[in-house]
Order: structure tokens, then sequence, then C-alpha cells
DNA sequence: ATTTTTATAGACGACCGGTCTATAAATACC
DNA sequence: GGTATTTATAGACCGGTCGTCTATAAAAAT
């Protein structure tokens, strides 16, 4: 850092970039869109000019925004595991409630954010990883990545259910949020195929019941 | 009928169809190779071309077998269903073991199955389901129709398991078999993702220690 | 005026999607 | 044998869309 003055503006060269803070800048815009419409129909299914054309931003723009296709995939598996990721804490750090409360939170605002897309969008990262085979083979490890992150936080709600004695001390926390997020997804996935929210009760019923069972 | 002899051979007009009976005809082919990439793959992701190419079958003959890339999808579901309803029964059906071991057996079956193929084939309704933002729509109760079927012969494995004491009469086999196929679908979809059985093993060790707890 | 950076416009070539028509092959009919 | 009929294949076809790239406009500093 040099001796000029910092909060004078040392504008740098060319056009300045947009930040015009009224709406949303274009590159942001493009990831919500690209999420929103991958997260009902996979990657491989849609082409760059849908998204485009849903966000409003003309197909010149793509390019200079993300260098490619996969590279914008990979910039939405991002966005997506770092808002879920949110969305998590949110419920699960929530310490007005028991933990295991914090579980059924989460479980029914997923369920109401799946209704409000009426079961059509179902999880990002879920789609991803069944679109697998024919995906870039750099997705693989990201997305895995992503399920042992939202996996490590949901065992840490699940460790402090233990210490309030919620569930028995000698369940294996990790073991029972890799149960949880396998089946879940599963539920997800079951959930847009029928339209409805029936697969998470199923699922969560079951998960809760196993849960309280004492061997 | 008429009073001609049915064991004298009633020629219809034509060049006569293939039935070398040397090797499968092609019809059959294109199912068998279909199935074996969509698993792979999806439905979406992959052409026509890739399967034809693939099952050694000219381009200009799939449209005499089917009507359409859509009919011939339909027809893979159908078969599919069928050759796994068929898997099921084999393993569900045996009598000369428990019951509920008839359901771990399937289990390891299902898991050997994945592994003859490192894991890259998952299960073809999964997928498909996965990918219902995208496919014909009358795809979409079909698969829910398999997912049914599934789960009714899951559901009497189970009852036979109540009806030899081997787990309590209070559980409701019909809830327990929806819970295991959407949580094994899960399970599938994530050892796919980690070319792994790992996940598969995690699902059904969850499963059973749920099974035998009692309330 | 020129330079530099930001952003857009739209052309582009290649490829592949599913479909269809024309033809070959094989047999029965006459 | 020639023709009708059925089975199966060959390969053209065209439209769409894919991801990319080049040319240019816009805005500010020099």
């Amino acid at each position: 850092m040099s001796m000029t003055d910092p909060s004078l503006k040392p504008r740098r060269r060319g056009r300045p970039p947009k930040q015009d803070g009224a709406y949303l800048d274009t590159r942001e815009r493009l990831v919500r869109t690209g999420v929103a419409i991958l997260t009902e129909k996979g990657f491989s299914a849609v082409g760059i000019e849908e998204i485009l054309a849903s966000a409003g931003v003309p197909k010149g723009s793509f390019y200079y925004y993300f260098g490619s296709k996969e590279e914008f995939g990979s910039t939405l598996i991002a966005a997506y595991a770092e808002y879920f990721a949110r969305k998590l804490d949110r419920w699960f750090l929530d310490e007005s409630r028991p933990p295991l409360q914090r579980l059924r939170d989460f479980v029914e605002d997923a369920k109401a954010g799946m209704a409000r897309f009426d079961f059509r969008r179902g999880c990002l990262v879920g789609n991803l990883g069944q679109e697998m085979g024919t995906l870039p083979e750099p997705f693989r490890e990201k997305l895995h990545l992503v399920f042992l992150d939202w996996q490590a936080r949901t065992s840490s709600c699940l460790r402090a259910a233990q210490a309030d004695g919620q569930i028995g001390t000698d369940l294996d926390c990790d073991h029972l949020a890799e149960f949880f997020w396998i089946g879940w997804e599963g539920a997800v996935l079951r959930a847009k195929l029928e339209r409805s929210p029936a697969p998470l009760d199923a699922f969560s019923r079951g998960f809760f019941t196993a849960l309280h069972l004492q061997a």
C-alpha cells in the first residue's frame, strides 16, 4: 500500500463495473437463474441459451463472465452448497429449540421449499450426482465434498441432541448423519417424481422413529 | 381358427422374421443395450445413435422397431421393471432362507451387481425419476407404478418376517417397504456418485438396525 | 484524441437430434 | 418366372442448438 489517501477514490482506468445497486448485477443473476433451472432439469439437458433467456441476459455476455459451461456449473455447485450450508446453520444452530427439533424444523422448511415450486425443483447436488455418468469428472469430488459438509453439520446437531439427552449416547452421530443424507436425497428425488410431499414425510417419520427407539 | 392343420407351417406372405436363434434378435438387442446405457447416463443425455452404434444395429432400423424415442423409453422402463421384479422374486420368495435374510440377500446381490460395473450403472427407474423435469410426462406415472410394485413385493417379504417372528408385529410393513425404497434409491444414487459400495452398506446397516430395535 | 477496461451483440461452424423415404432381401402367389 | 407382400436396412435430411469467438459499443482515465 502506498501513501495515497485510501478514502479518496483511486478510480481504475477503463469503464467502471456495473454495481448499479438498483438490481442484481448480471453475473449474480446468471447464477441465481442457473441454480433455479438446474435444480429442476439438471445440467446436461439445459443449454446456456435457456438460462440466458430466462435471466434476460444477452448471449454474448456469458463468456465474459464464465470461461465455459463447465466452469459455470462449478460456480453453481459452489453457490448452491454455500446457500444450503447457511440454511442448515440457520436451523441447526438455533439455540432456542431443542437440537432434535432443529432437524425437524429443517425438514419442514425443506418441504415447504419444495412445495413452493410444486415439487418440480429438487436438490442441485442430488441432481448432478445422478447425472455424473455424463458430467465433467471434476464435478464428482466437488459434489461428494458438499455432502460431507452437510453431513458434518447434521452430525453436530445430533451430538447436541445427545448432550441434551434427546437421543442415546450410544448412537454414532456421524453414521446417523450419513444415513440421513443418503435417505433424504432419495426422498427428494421421489418427491419430485410424485410431485408430492409424501415421500419426504415418509422418510422423516421413519428416520425420527428409528432415532427414538432404544436398543 | 380354421380347420387347416396348425402343425403345418401356414407361412405368412413376405420375408420371414429373423429369429435366427443364433443370436438375439435385433429388437431385443436394442432393448438390452438401451437399458445398459440408460442406467449409466439417463435418457436425455443419450441419443439413439449411441445406442444403435453400441448394439451394432444400423440407424435405419430403429424406427422399424420403435415409433419414437419416447416409445423406446417406455419399452425400456417396462423391460427393466420386469427384469427387476423377477430378481426381487428370486430373492424374496426363496423359502429356504428366513424372510429377513432374503432382504439382506437382495441387498448383497444388488451391491455385487453395481460392483460388476464399477458403480457406474445405477437404477434405471431412479435415473429417469430424477430426470422427470425434462422427460415426457407419461413416464411419471409409469415410474411411480414401478416403485409401488417393488414396494409391494418388499412389503410381502416383511410380512413373512413378521409371521416368522423375526420382526415385531406392531411394525407397518407397507410403511417400512416405502421407507426402504425411498432410502435405497438414495443410496444407489450416492454409490454412483462415490463409485463405492459404502453408501449401500451405510443405508442397509441403518435400515436393518432400525428394524430390529423394539419400541 | 487515445487508451484501457467493461460489457454486449450476434455470427459461426460443427454436430447431432429424431424422422422419413427409398431400397434391398426374402418369401408367397399366380 | 414375374409380381405382390412383408421384413429390414441404408442413409439423406433439415432443423435446432451447442459452446465459442470476434467485432464493437460504452464509459472512463490519460
